[in-house]
This record gives C-alpha cells, sequence and structure tokens, in this order.
DNA sequence: CTGACTTCGTGTTAGCATTACACTAAGTAA
DNA sequence: TTACTTAGTGTAATGCTAACACGAAGTCAG
C-alpha cells in the first residue's frame, strides 16, 4: 500500500528508483518533390554498429527535452529558424537499449528542404535522407516504431497551419503546397477541388511575385 | 561540434548528463452523470502541501512508465481490468520541481464510474473528484497544463471506440452513451441526430436487456 | 385507478460540403 | 513555329450535417 508520491524524493527514494539516462531522438522530415523524407544517420559504434538510426543524443543538465531536440535538430541540419518541432512520446521499455536504462522521448521536426545545409556526414557516420514510409530495414533500437508514430502524428496534424509552414519556403506556388499534402498523405488529390478548398479557407493570401520555371510561371502564396 | 550520441553511453558521459528522476502522472477521468470528472489528491508534504495534485509515483527498476502509470492508476482507483490508458506527453522543464530534476511522463487513464472502488484517502492525503475543466486553483506543480493537454487528448480521442468503451460498463443505453460524448465535448447535442449516427456507423449492437429506471425502459447496447 | 410526470424512441427536409470530371492558357525548348 | 509541360479554371451530382416535435412507455403520488 506504499504510494510513492513526490514527497518522497530523497536520496534514498532515488537509490530505490531505477536511474536511467534520457536522451531525445529527432525525426525530422523534409519534402524532396513529391517525396516525404526523414533523416537517419548510420551508427558508427555497437550496439547496432553500421544500421541506420533516428539521429538523437543526451539531455544535458539544465536543459529540457525540448531544448536537446532542438540542439540536436541545429547539429543535424544546420537549420536557424522556421522549423517546427513537436514532441511525440516517450519510450521506456526497460530493455530497448541492450547497454543499460535509456530512455527516450521522441520529436517530429518539420523543416523546409531550402532551409537545409547539404548533409555533412561530419564524423564517421553516414547521413542520407530516405522515404518516410519505406525506411532502410531494419532501424536500430525501436526506432522503426517511433518512425511510424511520427509518421502517423503528422498525417494527422496536416491541417495545423505550422506544420505546413514549416515544409514550405517563405513563398510558394499551390502546386508545391499540394505537393507537401499529397507527400504526408501518400495520395495524389484532385487539382480544382484542391485549390477551391485551400482559396475558400483563407490560411493563405496571393503575393505580387510568380515562380518562374521550365513551363507557365505559378503564382506566389503566402501564409496569411 | 560534439555530436553525443548512444554510442557516448558510458560512467563518464552519464557523469555529464544531467540525472533525473522519472515518475509517470495519471490523469484519470470518469463520467459521473454528464460530467466529466477528474481524480486528484491534496498533496501531504511539501512542496505544494495542501495543494491538490495529479497523483503519480516513480517509475522503479525495470519497469516501463506505462507499467509505473497502470500499477499507480490500481492503487489510487482499485480498477482491475477494462480500463485505457495512453501517454499523453512528457514534461521535462528542469525548473518543474523544487526539490531537483524530476521529469514526469503524463498518462490519461479512463474508467468506468461503475469499475471504481470507493475513494480511500488511504494515508494523510484527501482524495477526490473535480470536474476536469474546472479543476480547483492552483493544482501543484505544473499541473495545470498537463490536466489541459489531456482534456484536449480527450476531445480528440472521443471517436476511439476503446475510449468511450472504458467509460461505459458492459452494457449501455443510448443516452448513457450521449451523456459521454456530450461531457467529453462540453456541449449538448441532438438527441435523433445523435442516435442516427452512432447506429449507422455500426459500432455497436443492440442487447436483449433493457435498463430499468424511475421511467420508461431503454434498450441496452454493447460495443460490436 | 388514474393522471401527471419523465425519459425513450422515432423521420424528413434544407443547406452545405465533397467529389468527379476536361479543357484552355502561358510559358520553354528544340 | 511547333511540341511539350505545367498553370489555371467551373459545374453538376452526391453524400453528410443540422434543424426540428411529438407519441410511447413506464413510474409515482394521490
Amino acid at each position: 500500500m506504499s504510494n510513492q508520491r513526490y514527497e518522497n524524493l530523497n536520496d534514498y527514494t532515488l537509490a530505490k528508483q531505477g536511474v536511467a539516462a534520457l536522451s531525445a531522438d529527432v525525426v525530422t522530415f523534409t519534402i524532396h518533390g513529391d517525396s516525404l523524407n526523414v533523416l537517419l544517420i548510420e551508427r558508427g559504434s555497437e550496439p547496432f554498429r553500421g544500421v541506420w538510426a533516428i539521429p538523437g543524443g543526451f539531455m544535458r543538465k539544465g536543459e529540457s527535452l525540448e531544448e536537446t531536440a532542438v540542439r540536436e535538430l541545429r547539429e543535424e541540419t544546420g537549420v536557424g529558424k522556421g522549423f517546427h518541432i513537436t514532441q511525440i512520446g516517450t519510450w521506456s521499455d526497460p530493455k530497448r537499449d541492450p547497454r543499460g536504462r535509456v530512455i527516450t522521448t521522441a520529436f517530429a521536426a518539420l523543416v523546409d528542404a531550402t532551409k537545409l545545409k547539404p548533409l555533412a556526414a561530419t564524423d564517421a557516420s553516414n547521413v542520407g535522407w530516405f522515404p518516410a514510409r519505406r525506411p532502410p530495414a531494419p532501424l536500430a533500437f525501436d526506432h522503426a516504431e517511433i518512425l511510424k508514430r511520427s509518421v502517423t502524428w503528422l498525417e494527422k496534424a496536416l491541417y495545423d497551419t505550422r506544420v505546413v509552414d514549416a515544409l514550405l519556403a517563405d513563398t510558394f506556388t499551390l502546386s508545391e503546397l499540394q505537393d507537401v499534402h499529397e507527400a504526408i498523405l501518400g495520395e495524389a488529390l484532385d487539382k480544382r477541388n484542391f485549390r477551391k478548398r485551400i482559396l475558400a479557407s483563407g490560411t493563405i493570401k496571393e503575393t505580387k511575385g510568380v515562380r518562374r520555371g521550365k513551363h507557365r510561371p505559378a503564382q506566389l502564396y503566402r501564409f496569411a
């Protein structure tokens, strides 16, 4: 009937509890063309040496997990501002890391591809972008499940303006916006219906510029 | 540029990281009539002595946070099976607990009121049910925010059959089901439209029994 | 017994949102 | 100048949602 609550926090209590290392793993998404991609690193040491994994790192003293996650995101991608990051969940299975008790909190980060620095394999390990729904198998630790949950979260978060905003440059064409929606949903959308719906929603407004490419120029928009 | 990843896990690394106590807090919801209620305890010691708080406890060695949460839920409510519990998020602000580094993962638990044991103030502290949208103020720590996020989660989870199932007895009348929906949404629903929609969805099926009360008996249903 | 009371149970219509669907316009490149 | 590619546009049918009122079945008090 011992009802262990906060009031019991002292050295004795701490000794009885499992002490764990805390990490933040960052599932970084971006859109390349019409493909939803995720950033992975190839592990350089055991366990899971040579296996692809979600980048992450340990929480430091005085740091919140959100701060850890943003620090890791910057280190991996060089992104400055304009990204969006959200907590997905915490994985705490005592056996999830063979070396000992490591509890990780996963974050999903959304970054506009134009803001990304070229991938730098800064240390021994490789870095790469992979299709988020068809990642390399296996992934290290429980990262396959973490990735899956992150993709599921993203599908539901599609109608949060901030999410889509973070995946696009400041101004964008309706086709680019549609590509983002299609990449996240994983299915094609009708062009006329999509434009009608988006414009009726009032979330974006026309700008003066046009995007010029190899064909007919397209009107540029920004979020309202 | 030191890119701290799992591979660095050793005694030296652990010494550099903040070691934290991990706890699970359980936001227990139930429906009383047409009111969405949440279980709170009055803290018996500092900090926040005498202030209402979400019940919780520390993770033990070899235990996942989910196991911690279920253990706490059973201790508080005596519930056996048939409940539903989901992780809401992890709170890690270094200053959230004045005594030191305590990181908590919050869970929302949904329990059918008929399965609950009478509230037992087993130890020094009081226990009580409070309206989830109008909790006593203040709440200890960052518990006001945790509760708010849990209520928001519940509003979105209303269309998950398992969630509503856990809040009802095995069989239930359509009025009872509507009460659950209204309590979670915090607004009244049209009776005919509600029944039409629920029956059309095929998530419930009629049983042979009826519920008798003070007035016209009502058909009983169960989840399909 | 009977009348007042309370909860149960039932359909239709109008408005709105969603879906399906195909061609012309404007530029580039050979 | 012709072929090619992407941008940009409207209508009709269908399904879903929302608004709305009354008779049926039981209990309870007198």
